[in-house]
DNA sequence: TCATACTATAAATTCTTTTTATATTGAGCG
DNA sequence: CGCTCAATATAAAAAGAATTTATAGTATGA
């Protein structure tokens, strides 16, 4: 009767974790001892407080974990699978509480920024000095979006700034940066107003692409084939610099917004930048953080981004061709 | 008075470990269900249970993990790592005991060999056959050694048969399988007795190496600099097939082995086998395991490889060239 | 301001872990 | 073989945690 009501109590709580840290320790350090009365000593118990966690274990792993029929103890092939998971186990534990405790002190020990390329040259200094001030240690990568996104999930990223908001992952955090549109970039005097113009420029002229490994890339792919058109495969490149610094030098054509002609720091005096045929197509920049585990950070530094990039980068872009000024705003 | 009995009594046990995993659940119901009260119901405990483990929780972490002035109950910015890193621990928590059962019954769930290139012709299939025999589900590798070195202590990788024995690394076991020493491959008809025979040689014929990437090439290349010999930069391959079928096809020579001239299959018909001057030099090719953890297994593996290297590379070693049967012996 | 739902605290209870005491087992040795 | 020594297993008692009931305090929303 009593074993009913009990199951009838407790059918909620399947109680899955056949051990605990507790009896992994304790496991470990008779392994490490080579027997459980030296780990007794070891761990300040006795004897057979070891013995019984060690039986304890073995029964709610459901598997042999020593060999006591030898001396001294030998460790089944069980046991020793448990030696290699527990130790791993264990020590990705410890090291959990001391990186919280900062973290309660407001005091961050280490923040890694994963930067988009096309904003590199315009944030990653700042950015640098403004972490700085709130991290132990501060560590800013520059790359391709898609690598960071993976990076953040995986928790080897703190914070990225990129074309991708991961509008799928739950547990996040977002902040607009900047919002632009995607222009030609052309030799100056070149008129493009419509699809058919395009498809003739290249018959003269050769597109220089964004890598497919680049979601900008990817991107600019995309709407191409939905205009109709099919360019030919040409020159591609992984950074903004490439892009820009073929067109600058004349006889290629492409797509590229502002931030990567600011990027690529090149002299754009022969270049001349047009609204693409058809449908703007658009690209946001988002800073992305794993929500509320840095506290303010992740708007304090959107909030620095937006307004580094109001007094230094629209300038500098409004400087070197206003058309391309009034293809980017920010927030 | 008390606390000093207390203080002399328990030195040897710091207990470093702020918390279990029962703890670490109840925090992530907690998270979960959005408050203590739910959370309770969600675990099957009372609610004062839910309250005592969570307050316990945050004085051994020194760190608060809630903000109650606030409700529904927010995490502080420590709560929100804590979640994120309790989750992680968990669920690798949860994956070790399955593993453990079949492992204790003598199945082995999944197991991963790493296989250095030059084998992978004559061990490939064999050794998949014979794996999944024992396992329910067998990953055969080709590489390089050095990437299955890494994969091994990453525990990425279960075996792995190559020409490092990881002699610094402990908690492995090793068995060995065959030793080569290395020859020189040259145009039929070519002869070289001396070092300066090779330095001739070098200025009519281009030398083929192995990449530094592989142990292979960098073994090579430290035994040509100890003879002295400054071979230009010309040709090189990652894997065996490119350097046996450049000096097939004539106009080159190449430091090699019998096993990596097998693996290539090329016809070598035209191309005759010599020791190299100087000092012979081996390589020694071994099965590398963790220690214990499977068992009779890599025992097992490595007779079996011994023996179908014996029943099926030698004969065919042989064929091609008497003179690379004799730089080869099996264990 | 009140009602409600949630959380914190206290004391009692139950359950687990640990200890003391004792029995059993394997290893080494004459 | 049988003895001894050292280690492990088992049983019952004691200590210590975790959990529960009961109750008090507190934020939220009508």
């Amino acid at each position: 009767m009593d074993v009913e009501v009990v199951s009838i109590l407790m059918p909620a709580r399947p109680d899955d974790l056949p051990f605990d840290l507790r009896s992994l320790e304790i496991f470990l350090a008779v392994c490490e001892a080579g027997g459980m009365a030296a780990a007794a000593r070891r761990v300040g118990l006795t004897q057979p407080a070891v013995s019984t966690a060690v039986a304890e274990l073995e029964a709610r792993l459901g598997a042999g974990l020593f060999d006591r029929t030898v001396r001294p103890l030998a460790l089944t092939p069980a046991g020793a699978l448990l030696r290699q998971r527990a130790s791993a186990l264990i020590s990705e534990a410890r090291q959990i509480a001391p990186g919280l405790r900062e973290v309660a002190r407001g005091r961050l020990p280490l923040v890694r920024l994963g930067l988009v390329d096309s904003l590199s040259r315009a944030l990653a200094a700042p950015l640098a000095g403004h972490l700085a001030a709130r991290a132990d240690q501060v560590s800013i990568l520059s790359g391709l979006t898609s690598a960071h996104a993976g990076a953040l999930v995986t928790r080897n990223l703190d914070l990225m700034i990129g074309v991708d908001d991961l509008g799928d992952v739950a547990g996040l955090e977002r902040w607009p940066i900047a919002t632009e549109t995607y222009l030609l970039a052309l030799p100056r005097g070149t008129h493009v107003g419509t699809v058919a113009d395009l498809a003739a420029l290249a018959r003269e002229l050769t597109f220089v692409r964004f890598s497919a490994r680049s979601s900008t890339g990817v991107e600019i792919e995309r709407h191409l084939r939905r205009l109709g058109l099919e360019l030919p495969r040409g020159l591609e490149f992984d950074t903004p610099y490439g892009v820009a610094a073929t067109v600058a030098a004349g006889g290629h054509f492409a797509v590229t917004t502002p931030l990567c002609v600011l990027e690529a720091a090149c002299d754009v005096a022969g270049v001349s930048f047009a609204p693409t045929p058809g449908p703007r197509l658009t690209r946001r920049l988002t800073l992305v953080a794993l929500a509320r585990v840095l506290g303010r950070l992740p708007q304090d530094v959107a909030e620095f981004a937006r307004a580094r990039l109001a007094a230094e980068a629209l300038p500098a872009i409004e400087a070197a061709s206003p058309a391309l000024a009034g293809a980017i705003e920010i927030g």
